[in-house]
Formats: C-alpha cells, structure tokens, sequence
DNA sequence: CGTAACAAATGAAACGATTCAAAGACGAGT
DNA sequence: ACTCGTCTTTGAATCGTTTCATTTGTTACG
C-alpha cells in the first residue's frame, strides 16, 4: 500500500533540492523551466499531494474562515453562507460551517475548534454572549465579523440589515393598503424579531386609527406558524386583524396554509399576509406571498470583504455595513381594500 | 498584541519539560496531581490553545472527515450531513461538508481539498465518475463511502436507499387506489431518478390496464414542477392522468401549486400526487402530500459507521447497506376513486 | 582573462505538537 | 547499604513544508 509520497521524495526522484521543489510549487518563475518540467514529472509519477498541515505549520496560519451560524436549515443562512464560501473561494480561503442552532455551548465548541484550527478569521452570528471572547480572539490576531448582527464599532466590524426598517416597510405597506388592525407574529425575544416589531409599531403610531396585536409564536417555523394561524381562524371574524405580518417567511407560510386550507379567510381579501426574508419558497407559495427582501447574497460577500479589511490593517479599524432591506409586494397583499 | 502560547511557552511558565505538558493534554493519569495542576494553571494564565495543524503533522492524519453532498440546499442532503455531523461528533471527528453542486468540477476542487487536507475519509454523493479518484484515494489508506449511491462491494463501502423499491411503493400505492393512467415527473437522466421510474414501471407492469407516462421535467426544483403542473392544466381534462408521482417533493410541491392555483383540478379528487422524501415541508403544504419517506438520519450515521469500520479493517473489508424505504400516506392521495 | 551581475539551486533552520527511550526519584525488601 | 520496581519527568527526534542566506553556474563586459 503506497503511502503518500512527501516532498522530500519528490526532491529525491527529480535529483533536486527540496527547496526546488518547493519554488516549483509556489513561485514557478524562480526556476527554470528544465527543472520545472523534471519536478512536475516526479510529482505526478508520485502522485504527491501537498500536506496542507505542514503548510499550516509553517504559515502560522491556516487558508480557513470559520461560520457559525444559528441553523443551516434555514434558507437566510445557508444562502448567507453559500455567498460567503464563493467569496472566500475566490480570495483562495476555505469556509467552515458550523452551526450553533441557537444553543451557546455548540457555539463555544465551534469557537474552540476555529480557534485550535488557527483560522483566518471568523465570522459569527452570536447566540450567547460572546463579546469576550472575540476581545480575546482579536488580541491573538484572529478578527472577527459579526454576522446579522449590529456591532460595537470600536470591537469588531460587521454586517446587518436594518430590521427596525424592514418592519416599518411591512407595516406601512398594508397601512397603505387600508388596513387598520395589525398583527405581528413572532417571537420577539430574538433580537432581530423584536426590531422588527419596534419598526412596525412605528408606522403604526404615525397613522390615528391603527393598531398592532403581538401574537407570540413557538419558535420560527411552519409548525409554529400554522399553531398561529389556526388560532386566528377559531376567532369571531370581526376579531381577526386585517392584516398579518410574520417576522419570518416561514411563519408566514404556515399562517397561510392555516387560513387557506380552512377556506373561511380569503388572502389577501379578508386578511393580507406578509412575510420576512424572501426565502426562494416564498415566490411559488399557494397566494405568493409578500415580503422583505434581505441581501443575503451580499451579506454573506461583505462579510468576507470585511474580513481581509481586518487582516489588512491589523484588527485595529472596524467597520460596519447596514444594508437596507427592500418590500416585494405579491398577490397575499395585492391591492384590495385600498 | 499578545500572539498565542505554544507549548513551549507553557513549558517555561509551569517550569516543566515540554513533554509534560503534552501529556497533561493527552495522557492527564501519567502526571503527578502537583504537576498536573501546575501546568494547567500556566494554560489558563497563558490562555494556550493547541495548535491542530502541529497535531496532525505529527500523527499524519486529521481528525476531519469530508463529505461531499451534490447540493446543500436540499433538505434530504442537510439531513443527511446533520446526522454524519453528530455521528462523527461522537467519535471526535469533524465533518467539513462541500457543495459539489452536481459539478464534477467542483467535485474535483472539493477531493483535491481534502486530500490536502489529509481527511480521515470520504463520504461522497459521485455526480462524476470518481471510481479511480476512489482508488487511488484507498491505496493512500483514505477510505471512502459512498452516500446514496450503491457501490462496487470490492472497492468500497455504501449506504443507500433502495430507489427502485420506492418507486415500486409509489406507484403500486396509487394504483390501489384504482387510478390506472399515472404520469412520473422527473429527470431519469439522474441515476435515482432513473431507478425510481424503473420501480414504477414494474408496479404498472402487474396490472393489466395501467399505464405510465414519463413527463421529463428541467430540474428537480418547485418551478421546474410548477412547469410541469402548468402543462398538465392545460390538457383536456380526460387526458389528464389520474394520478401523478414525482421524483422528489420539491416538484410535487410545484405541481401541487399550479394544479389548486388554477382551481380546476381538485386533489386527491381528479388526480392524486405522491413525491419523493418526504422533507419536512411535505406534511404542511396545503393539501399534505403523501411521499416515500428515505432514512436520511439513519444514512447519516451509517456512513460515518461504516468509514469507521474502513479504517479499522484497513480499508481492506467493504459493506454495503441498502435501507429500505417508506410509504407515507398524506391527503394528496386519500382513499376517493377505490 | 578577470570579474561583476544576475539567475538558479541548495540545504539547514524553523514552525508546534507528540512520542519514546532514558534518566531520576522514591520506597520496599533484603 | 544495595538492589529492584514503580511512578514521574525529561528532552531530543520527528512529522512535511517554507524560508532564506549561501553557493554554484552562466553571461556580459572591460
């Protein structure tokens, strides 16, 4: 069974110096081109493969930028990270993915790993408290980017978009339509949740007569939201609100099944219904529905842009970048009533 | 800016040999309780992280295991890596998970990767032909499982899903039904697909005047069924199939949207739709839809099992594990026309 | 012919951990 | 006092790469 050939015997097998082969591998125009060919002849005749830990080692550095997301499950995230990882990609680093699912010890442990795996950098959407722990990590070279998530500029860089806006869109977007009787759901112990409601019950106070009902939902899901939903059907039709907004698309979606599936409430006629995210379902949902759009595709490359401006000036200048989000309006709050 | 301790430094600190440190790390019963104590006073004075990189050059391999999934968007791959993730979590490995996006270039770029990266093995879904790649990566000790693929039993490990028992449960499920003329959605130029469309065949085979027809949708995403759905609206109602099977949920769901859209054609009643997964959001469309439900946990943690017995046999024993799978009945077929 | 200028190739040192043969410490038994 | 065995500690060697000060080779020019 062949072992992996090293790089001293490719030096052996083409009668050179290891150092050649190693110019050979990574500046090609120190040597010349007889040697080159030789070299790159025993390397595939080896089938040698670089040991990318030994690199490391010598580096003090790896090519890696470490994720930790809140749930890959979740369209935002992976679409956040799939941006990411192209951007890395082309700036020739690696993304490791790793997923907190809300819970701060899962995110230690990844904190841990990307911290023994010496990572380039890591970008971050923090569950528990880790304010600490990025100080540390800044003092050992390795900065940080917040991820959906404002951060204390003086601290480290990040990338966010504006939640309180979003929400404020939502709901002026069905005040707009003639509705009066707001409801959001949600769960408003979740930062970026309760900036959105705080959005919407600003635009509510801008206008006499509105009002907003907090119908706190189990959790983010399409389960959760069809929980919602069903309770909104059981009311007296009088009592429903005219209009829903759902602090996640998927919430949004399970509403919707809830109240279709039911046939009593029409969308958007008896109740508009708008969503958060734009998640790719949201589009070819039963009543498309409605929502806010966030830049998942240039949150996730800002995010490593941001990273090399760390690199660059030594962890010393942060930034932070605050994306606007932006109303699709479709058919759950098309026209009527207005 | 203080840059990280190696193990040297928390030598000096502790006033031990190196040696004892390391084995404070790894061997805590060959040190004296003093010692011992001593030393992990200096790691957390010096805030001393192991540096992996070093680890592995010395013991030759990593603790990492890579897993290449031909999209991570879809929820029947997430599943799957999850439960590789938490498998190989309980083993002390890691999972690093790459998107070959079914590209075989990309696939490449992610076995190059790896092979850098000296991964303890490989858990791949092929989209290319990767049997030499597989080869050569066996006689470099790399052992690889194959994901939802069946292989070779002598050149290494698989688990999959018996695609064409699927199929078979599909269609023999409607046909019950009393549906005779069934249409299969899908692109058998995929190797599953093809084997789930066989199983079906078979089904229709056993009774004298079914029928199947194949209707070869662009992609196996929600719009490539919405397409699909929208031509079968078009037909005239007697030439429509009675019943409709698709390769996977994502397009079901996509019929499932232009048939109720239109409102002509009434589920289960006019044509029942069966799909392909049963991802979580099969339960909660708006008529449920009923699916072939794959092990996706238990495919999961059965690759990383049996990577592990590669590595013990030397990558010399090789096992194939075919799981079978699931008829889940849902409303989109409920009893009506029996 | 001598030498300056440049290009190419060399090979030892370094990165930070683990391993392991050897040395040291200490008590028990004779 | 001496030996033996057990437990602890030591520190040099090792993994595979990159780096860089040197050496070697080649060409051009006075």
């Amino acid at each position: 069974m062949s072992q992996t050939a090293s790089i001293k015997d490719v030096a052996t097998h083409a009668q050179v110096a290891v150092g050649t082969v190693s110019n050979v591998l990574n500046y090609p125009d120190r040597v010349s081109q007889r040697t080159k060919e030789r070299v790159l002849k025993s390397i595939a005749e080896l089938g040698f493969v670089r040991n990318d830990a030994a690199r490391q080692l010598r580096a003090g550095q790896s090519r890696t930028i470490g994720l930790i997301v809140l749930d890959v499950g979740n369209p935002f995230f992976s679409s956040v990270a799939r941006a990411a990882e192209d951007a890395a990609t082309a700036l020739g680093s690696v993304v490791l993915v790793g997923d907190s699912g809300q819970d701060a010890s899962r995110e230690a442990h990844y904190m841990d790993l990307f911290q023994e795996q010496r990572v380039q950098g890591l970008l971050i959407s923090p569950v528990g408290n880790v304010a600490e722990r990025i100080d540390t990590l800044r003092e050992r070279g390795v900065p940080t980017v917040l991820v959906d998530e404002l951060a204390d500029t003086d601290r480290c860089s990040s990338v966010s978009v504006d939640d309180e806006e979003g929400g404020y869109l939502a709901a002026k977007h069905v005040l707009d339509l003639g509705r009066r009787r707001l409801a959001f759901v949600g769960t408003p112990s979740i930062r970026q949740v309760a900036s959105r409601l705080k959005g919407a019950q600003r635009a509510v106070a801008e206008v006499s007569d509105a009002s907003v009902e907090v119908l706190d939902s189990a959790g983010q899901t399409v389960l959760a939201g069809r929980q919602v939903g069903n309770s909104l059907v059981e009311r007296a039709p009088e009592l429903r609100p005219e209009a829903v907004f759902c602090s996640n698309d998927l919430l949004a979606l399970g509403v919707m099944q809830s109240l279709t599936m039911l046939r009593t409430v029409r969308i958007p006629e008896d109740i508009a219904l708008i969503g958060y995210d734009d998640i790719d379902f949201a589009i070819s949902a039963v009543v498309p529905l409605s929502s806010i759009r966030q830049p998942t595709e240039a949150l996730g490359r800002t995010a490593i842009e941001l990273l090399a401006e760390e690199q660059e000036s030594g962890g010393t200048k942060h930034r932070s970048v605050v994306f606007t989000p932006e109303l699709v309006v479709r058919q759950s709050t098309a026209g009527a009533g207005s």
